[in-house]
DNA sequence: TTACTCATGTAACAAGTTACATGATTTA
DNA sequence: TAAATCATGTAACTTGTTACATGAGTAA
């Protein structure tokens, strides 16, 4: 799976991790597992058995500097080193990385639905229009106010679905 | 992860391996790790670790039916039995799944390029860009010929890829 | 004082990756 | 006959998931 695998090769999930520090203050790893859970862009479910495990590698690499604040629960403050910065700008610019076509539930299926009886095919379609429709209008809710961060992702998740509605219209005429 | 927790639930490669089996004649477990070895649109390595571990835990729940060729080497050619193809099309036309965004690593770091300096944000901006034109080149010749399912799916690739690149040139202009 | 949220973390499990092992069949 | 391909599979490893455990701080 390592593309370049060099020392500064990070996963999906680091890079994610590591970028979610890197543009906000006092971040612990409570608030990056509560940013990927609430998250409709991002598809990890923020389970602090990832999210622990991977802050831990992030800070044995040297990638993560982690500041006690004091208080009796051991609250950690996460930064990134010089290092860890440079491994997330290479990590977010590697463009093969970002240029691949990711896993699409929906990409998958649309292939499938096209081996299916017509009767099949048009509820299967029908129920993910519903679906997609319910999806834009919570994601249209969900982005003003938003950090540039997020903003972006979720402006791109709408086309996404805008995407796929476009591609159900042009199906459906078959 | 199970949405539905019943005795039908498909993990995402659980229903692509039966999907590849369901829509073809003589496929053996080698032939679909060959399949997503060489799909440009599905994101697995066709690793053997996964497919034959995948394929056993079908067969125990009596979704694939093997037959012995009775050839030397112990090929089994498979076919979906009846609950096979039940929980196949279940799995095809959950609109839940089908509607899901899924893990796009563009999206993940389109994010993250705000928060870049102009010239990080310009120089990523354009290699990928690059790269994404090489890639719908690659998928525009690989389209001709094939069957339903791969061409839906690719042509759905080449409608995100084309997304992207809109996106990028709107991006350009801030 | 009870309940919720913040905060860290582990344990058991599921599932994918690379790399390897083995052997049959086909093609150059 | 040598190399490539077809075919099945395991082993060690990585990493993600759910579920649980523990305790501090805050608001009803």
């Amino acid at each position: 799976m390592p593309i370049g695998d060099d020392a500064t090769h990070l996963t999906e999930i680091e890079g994610a991790i590591l970028s979610e520090i890197a543009h906000r203050q006092n971040v612990t790893a409570f608030r990056v597992r509560r940013a990927f859970e609430v998250s409709p862009s991002v598809e990890w479910s923020g389970s602090a058995g990832a999210i622990y495990p991977a802050i831990r590698r992030l800070r044995t690499r040297g990638f993560l500097d982690g500041q006690a604040t004091g208080d009796r629960r051991a609250t950690v403050s996460l930064r990134l080193t010089p290092e860890g910065e440079n491994a997330m700008v290479a990590w977010a610019c590697d463009p093969d990385r970002a240029s691949s076509v990711g896993l699409d539930p929906f990409r998958l299926r649309a292939g499938i639905w096209t081996t299916l009886t017509g009767q099949q095919r048009k509820a299967a379609m029908q129920a993910t229009e519903v679906s997609i429709r319910a999806n834009i209008a919570f994601l249209e809710g969900y982005l003003p106010g938003l950090d540039p961060v997020e903003a972006a992702r979720i402006e791109l998740s709408l086309a996404l679905q805008r995407l796929r509605l476009a591609y159900l219209e042009q199906a459906r005429s078959f």
